[in-house]
DNA sequence: AGAAAGTATATCGAGTCGATATAGCGACGT
DNA sequence: ACGTCGCTATATCGACTCGATATACTTTCT
């Protein structure tokens, strides 16, 4: 499951492990909290498999370091010793092993974006973050797989009045639970609604490189 | 995190593993999805610490088959065999071990449940469903301890505008997740309230073993 | 100069999941 | 009378993830 969202970063651009999870963190909101256990062993996997390949990077693909920080105070000779290092081709700077995508891990990314492994709330919401790389159809039946089966698991949740043995504590938390559930099936609902208008406004098959449908957002 | 969810159905019954994931998947609807592979592990470590105890039962503590099935078509010899496999002390049945909950069960069972170990959404609605068995100090205490830990994430989570990389597919996985965060906020806020409630109707320190505070439901 | 904080890679044990193997047993059809 | 289907029940396996920890270099603060 990790390695569908590390092969989806990888596609716009090299990461090292360290960036791999901050993006992670940040972009991927349900991913939250991977760590570091769980970061290197996907990434050696994943090359062993020839799935991804590490580029002996200098700088990564995002350099966003400035070349002056704000100091201000007294950083001649500083600066001086920091452009020598710089110029020396950012030696000094720590061996970071970046990853690059594959041809083959392109192909896996969409086999496992489109496959039809288990999928919880953190694996449908990491396919539908990458959504953009399925065919409409396949966003579709993706929206809709998932919303059968909260409905199935919304059906097999016991009516919180059904058991004597629960007291109000044990009782609140499932009726939160089933809030949620039933929260998440408007949402789908108001993506799968969002996604026909989309599809029937271009009814061809090709996939025409267009940004998504922005569900009605009012604040910047 | 499974130990504290065992032992808390322990304290109302002894159970063997078969019966105890049932009652996991349909008491608590947080932990739906337990397999075997946890469960058992789990017991031999609780017993192993000396937290529960193997009793030899022919009949668990609930025995809710009922002695008549409605078949009603040509019962007769078989129900003659039926009862004599009954009357023989339930022997035929399955070799199950229940476990029963120890003293020292109970004490690490009220160490887990108000312990600050690590609580994620499952940890918390565990703790919660079980929130009889605190003090009414303590169960003010862990509802505020998780809205501070919510109102944190919240707070870093990334705001959807924020970042370009991000299509809109991306955005709306994050939007739907910031607004679960804060469904689940206001909802500590009604239990918080309720909870001062009845808090303030009983000022008393001991724990006056009386039912929750129902949170209001319409519907039977 | 030295402490503190940030960047970066790596490993370990413990816990969990999903799949699978195994058996006893009741119900059901033919 | 028989097989077999499905439910009950216990158990184990490999793969994966988490949280903690170790290491080490760089930058920034004091």
């Amino acid at each position: 499951m990790l390695d569908l969202a590390i092969l989806g970063l990888l596609e716009q651009g090299d990461l090292h492990g360290y960036e791999l999870r901050k993006r992670l963190r940040q972009q991927v909101g349900l991913i939250a909290n991977v760590s570091f256990g769980s970061i290197y062993p996907a990434l050696a996997r994943l090359e062993a498999a020839g799935a991804v390949e590490s580029v002996e990077s200098g700088q990564a693909a995002t350099t966003n370091l400035p070349p002056v920080p704000p100091t201000g105070s007294l950083s001649g000779e500083r600066a001086v010793l920091r452009s020598r290092r710089y110029a020396l081709g950012s030696r000094g700077r720590r061996s970071r092993k970046a990853y690059r995508i594959t041809s083959l891990g392109h192909q896996l990314f969409l086999e496992l974006l489109s496959g039809n492994g288990r999928d919880d709330a953190r694996s449908f919401g990491l396919r539908w973050a990458f959504a953009r790389h399925l065919t409409p159809a396949a966003r579709l039946a993706l929206l809709e797989r998932r919303r059968a089966q909260l409905l199935q698991r919304l059906s097999e949740m016991p009516l919180p009045g059904g058991d004597e043995r629960m007291d109000g504590y044990a009782r609140s938390v499932l009726e939160h639970a089933a809030a949620g559930v039933e929260s998440d099936i408007r949402w789908l609902d108001r993506l799968i609604e969002a996604e026909r208008g989309t599809h029937r406004a271009s009814p061809r098959h090709r996939v025409t490189r267009r940004q998504a449908p922005s569900t009605a957002r009012s604040s910047s």
